[in-house]
DNA sequence: ACGTGTGAAACGTTTCACAGCC
DNA sequence: GGCTGTGAAACGTTTCACACGT
């Protein structure tokens, strides 16, 4: 049986059910216990049909002619994502972008803790950034050992991006989320997550240049 | 000929255009003037084969057997973004995140330009956010003509991004990025792209949780 | 000889449509 | 009757491989 195990879901799915857990919450937070693949599709932005195909990779948890019961569906996936633990965030970079992901919202739920945030500047090591005090960037190694970091977020210009990465890799940080306007070289075994901010601008222009 | 005039580029194709913009502007501050579609791709990050099905939807702008013209590619996809003309940004919400985005190097670059940053929170308005003053979301309308604002930038708590996706559209503004952690519901014409901080974790949550 | 430009194959993702079960 | 679960079709994207122009 055990292969080499590759990755079970398709990317594209699992995109989506982090949606689907969203909108579930929702919905029990609106005090229903059951729904159904068109209420919750509505709720999460999809269509009906390919959350049903999303959620048999999961196995089948709903029940044919009635639905599926939010809290329990809404649990397995949270087992599924890996959203039962705990996961503990460094942020690289304490500059603008990096004090607000620390505060922001979607970073601190759901079994995300952010416990150290880093930056090179003298200026800004030692100031505060809610309830975290920056750090010096030099003491990376030992700041991601005594908080037993798991993930980082690199919110640090482009230049000093790709040595993170690799100083993170050694230390065993295979999570990382990148602000950093460029593509990176991922050590072997690294998750490497980009978000593109100008990328997201510039696909704007062009769709609103289009007649 | 002009049937309805669909959109001609693959949102893919899109996507990396932008991504060989940044690459040939590497290479021409090393002061390279040819390069080819291995080298450049190498430094987007892609693989030479779709990087040049990606140039062939522009036409032919290579020559074979030796490569391309750094500048004149160069100009060439920023005319086919669109990014030959000035596009006004607006920011609503002057949060951390409002405030993170209106200083961040990408939006101010290639000819996009912060105008104006928008807030409900009285003791926000007025505060000074890098060279801006920080006006309340009520002038929306006014600001959008004052400012000939072209695209928007929702940097607000989840729950009051949908009204302002409709009065956006009203005013005809239909392009919008958005960070509010939901989905939302687009009025005709509008083009909206979603940046998701809290999926990203999630999603390298589970590739974390992979064997 | 070399690197582009591009059909054709391979792969991944979404949509369709319906059999099966409650 | 209604809604799930899923093969099969449709669509979109990436990779392959090579003919062609310089």
């Amino acid at each position: 049986m055990s292969e080499l195990e590759a990755k079970v879901l398709p990317e594209a799915t699992v995109a989506r059910l982090t949606q689907y857990l969203r909108a579930l919450n929702a919905l029990e937070s609106r005090g229903l216990e059951r729904t159904s693949s068109g209420v919750l599709a509505k709720e999460a932005g999809v269509n009906p049909a390919i959350l049903r195909k999303d959620l048999s990779w999961l196995g089948s948890y709903g029940t044919r002619g009635v639905g599926y019961v939010v809290r329990e569906l809404s649990e397995h996936i949270n087992n599924t994502l890996g959203l039962n633990r705990d996961w503990r965030v460094l942020i690289l970079g304490a500059g603008n972008l990096g004090r607000a992901l620390s505060g922001y919202a979607g970073f601190t739920t759901r079994g995300f803790k952010v416990r150290a945030i880093l930056d090179v500047s003298p200026e800004l090591v030692g100031t505060e950034v809610g309830n975290l005090r920056v750090e010096p960037r030099n003491d990376l190694a030992e700041v991601v050992r005594r908080e037993e970091i798991n993930i980082a977020v690199l919110a640090v210009p482009g230049d000093a991006a790709q040595d993170l990465v690799y100083e993170l890799g050694e230390l065993d940080v295979n999570s990382v989320l990148s602000f950093a306007p460029k593509p990176l070289v991922v050590p072997r075994g690294m998750n490497l997550r980009r978000v593109d901010l100008s990328t997201e601008l510039q696909i704007l222009a062009y769709l609103a240049v289009q007649p």
